[in-house]
RNA sequence: GGCUUCGUAGCUCAGUCGGUAGAGCAGAGGACUGAAAAUCCUCGUGUCGGUGGUUCGAUUCCGCCCGAAGCCA
């Protein structure tokens, strides 16, 4: 049994975590794609050493911030984490936001070779979409996505067929729980505003300067939402409070998409969470829990 | 007190030589198979400040009132 837990940024999903690993004899697994990276702690949110109560936390800060790490890595680190675990006779408790790489370790995705010795550098996004409509007719990738278009070649040139006509998969590698938790949107913008302002009380700015003096513009760097928004205040661009905006409006921009892909791409049992009284929120899931447990013994 | 300018979408503002309006931002919805905290797409009905008048018809022209800014006293 692998339980899964995600949900909007800032909803609490790593206090669940923390609470359901002791429930269930559970270690915990990230799925979240920026807290693989070390160093990147106070913008991600990442959990600290002190709060972990001794539950094991698997794929955190495995990667340095310059080098890659994508779906396909997760993938396997993920179902690598799941057999180790299970084989100690406990609960495997998948925490994180990231969606694609929730569904891609868990669902029998699979990801062929591409080649990726094209430069792509000369060639305009229409002129990218030509190319592939040439070899697929059939695809729905915007002319504008520029990196989805690259990514088609790509497949197509290591392949021979296009990356449109792949059967999508919907079948489930493990037995497994989806737990959603959610609130209301005022309720959620509020919670990301005020962690935004704690995070700055925590030493945001300072872990992003550090970032910012490193010089390295990799997409560990300029991914996630905390430090390339702070980069035009250090560079006497903007003001502090426009960068914090932005931080605050980029995670809210976020948590929409996010919804996005949960309530379309997985089949999630939500909850709402009792900001007040955590514990309940704790009790509902562990219950939900127990009855599906139950179902499966009958 | 007098004169001038302005009052249009949540915000900043266009515009209608009279036929009830549109951009940017904000916001909302969506897509997603190797960058996913990424990338990309779609969506604009609002007493056009209020009230009278002219007119077939007024957000547009005129009068008065309210509000804001500036200038003169």
């Amino acid at each position: 049994m692998v339980i899964v837990i995600l949900g909007p940024t800032a909803v609490g999903k790593t206090k669940l975590s923390i609470e359901l690993s002791q429930k269930l004899n559970g270690e915990i697994i990230n799925a979240d794609s920026t807290q693989i990276y070390q160093g990147l702690d106070i913008a991600t949110a990442k959990i600290k050493k002190c709060d972990q109560e001794n539950i094991p936390h698997h794929l955190f800060d495995i990667k340095n911030i310059n080098e890659s790490y994508t779906v396909y890595d997760y993938q396997k680190d993920c179902r690598n984490m799941i057999q180790v675990i299970t084989k100690k006779n406990k609960t495997p408790i998948i925490t994180g936001g990231t969606g694609l790489y929730i569904k891609a370790a868990l669902y029998d995705y699979q990801f062929n070779d591409v080649d990726e010795t094209t430069d792509y550098v000369n060639y305009s996004n229409q002129q990218l979409y030509q190319t592939l409509l040439t070899v697929d007719k059939k695809t729905l990738i915007h002319p504008n996505n520029r990196k989805r278009l690259i990514r088609s070649l790509d497949y197509y040139k290591a392949n021979n067929e296009p990356l449109s006509s792949k059967e999508k998969t919907d079948k489930l590698l493990y037995d497994t729980i989806f737990i959603g938790l959610t609130t209301n949107r005022d309720t959620l913008y509020e919670r990301i505003n005020k962690r935004v302002d704690k995070m700055v009380n925590d030493g945001l700015i300072k872990e992003a300067k550090g970032i910012y003096d490193l010089n390295i513009q990799s997409k560990a760097v300029m991914s996630p939402i905390g430090y390339k928004e702070l980069f035009p205040y250090f560079e006497h661009k903007d003001s502090i409070d426009n960068c914090l905006n932005k931080i605050k409006q980029n995670s809210r921009r976020y948590a929409k998409r996010q919804y996005t892909f949960f309530n379309h791409q997985l089949p999630v049992k939500w909850f709402n969470v009792d900001f007040i009284d955590f514990d309940n929120t704790v009790c509902e899931v562990f219950k939900y829990i127990n009855e599906k447990k139950n179902v499966k013994l009958l």
